[in-house]
DNA sequence: CTGTTCCCTACAGTCGCTGTAGGTTCAAGC
DNA sequence: GCTTGAACCTACAGCGACTGTAGGGAACAG
């Protein structure tokens, strides 16, 4: 942080390790709009707008959605509130995390089962064509309404 | 499977537990094309094209894409050949698994010690705000160049 | 022949960016 | 002051795997 502020667009997504696009992109999402243009029509951040930024960035490796961290900004804004709300948002988000990694598991299970039994040998026989073809190969009941991503 | 062929899409639809527009988008990928059409120009499916469907619903519960679907039934067809690519396929696939899975643990266990830590007091003191807020607060190396997703 | 239900094509929207086209502004050097 | 080149601007299309909508045609029962 030896920048001196206020920041082009430029050098704040340099800064932070994000693309241009991003920033902007941030911006016509209400996430991050710069309190100043130049007179020609440019981009300036100060430093709460970097700070911003990186709590954006933060939230988003955490895997919050973008908005649930539009959220999470209105939240923090009326400082003076119960923090029940913020907080029902992370243990959500930890729910959504958690159930995916539940699925995720079962299908490393399966893939485990269908590719160590694949012999290599033709096509016709291949377990792992078999296994996809017909669901009763399964011993999980994975998926049948399941979530992807 | 009761059904008696051929199918009208909806018929299909219905047993696979997909949405039609689902059917009329893997025609357009190239997965599932009906052989015939009315004269009217509705679609009817097959019983061997209601097979596929099962298969390529499958693959993508277990999270094959549609690339990697249409890859397994090019290769499927050559029923001759060794099924080295399509072993190769499905281990690619489980690292790619693999490898979500420890990400999401690492962003389970951060959101542990963040949700544990939230007192429930103002929102100014907020554990999760301040976590997202800073970057230092975390153990493990949780992204800066992550995945998603 | 009418009515209802299903089907058709074509296109826009989802999410979180990323990439492109075509034009403008800024800062540095002369 | 003028020129150059990099960085900036807006607006829009594309990704993946669907989902939803609009406006119309087909199939079938009564």
């Amino acid at each position: 942080m030896t920048e001196n502020y206020p920041l082009t667009i430029g050098q704040l997504a340099k800064q932070a390790g994000v693309h241009v696009q991003t920033l902007r992109y941030y911006e016509q999402e209400g996430l991050l709009v710069p309190g100043a243009r130049t007179a020609g029509g440019q981009r300036r951040y100060t430093k709460a707008e970097c700070q911003r930024l990186h709590f954006i960035r933060h939230a988003r490796e955490f895997g919050f959605s973008v908005d649930q961290i539009r959220e999470l900004i209105d939240l923090a804004a009326e400082g003076n509130r119960s923090c029940a709300e913020i907080d029902a948002i992370a243990r959500r988000h930890r729910e959504d995390v958690r159930r995916r990694i539940r699925m995720l598991r079962e299908l490393e299970t399966e893939l485990d089962r269908m590719v160590g039994e694949c012999a290599g040998g033709r096509v016709t026989d291949c377990r792992v064509l078999e296994v996809l073809g017909d669901h009763d190969h399964c011993r999980t009941d994975h998926g049948h309404g399941g979530e992807s991503s």
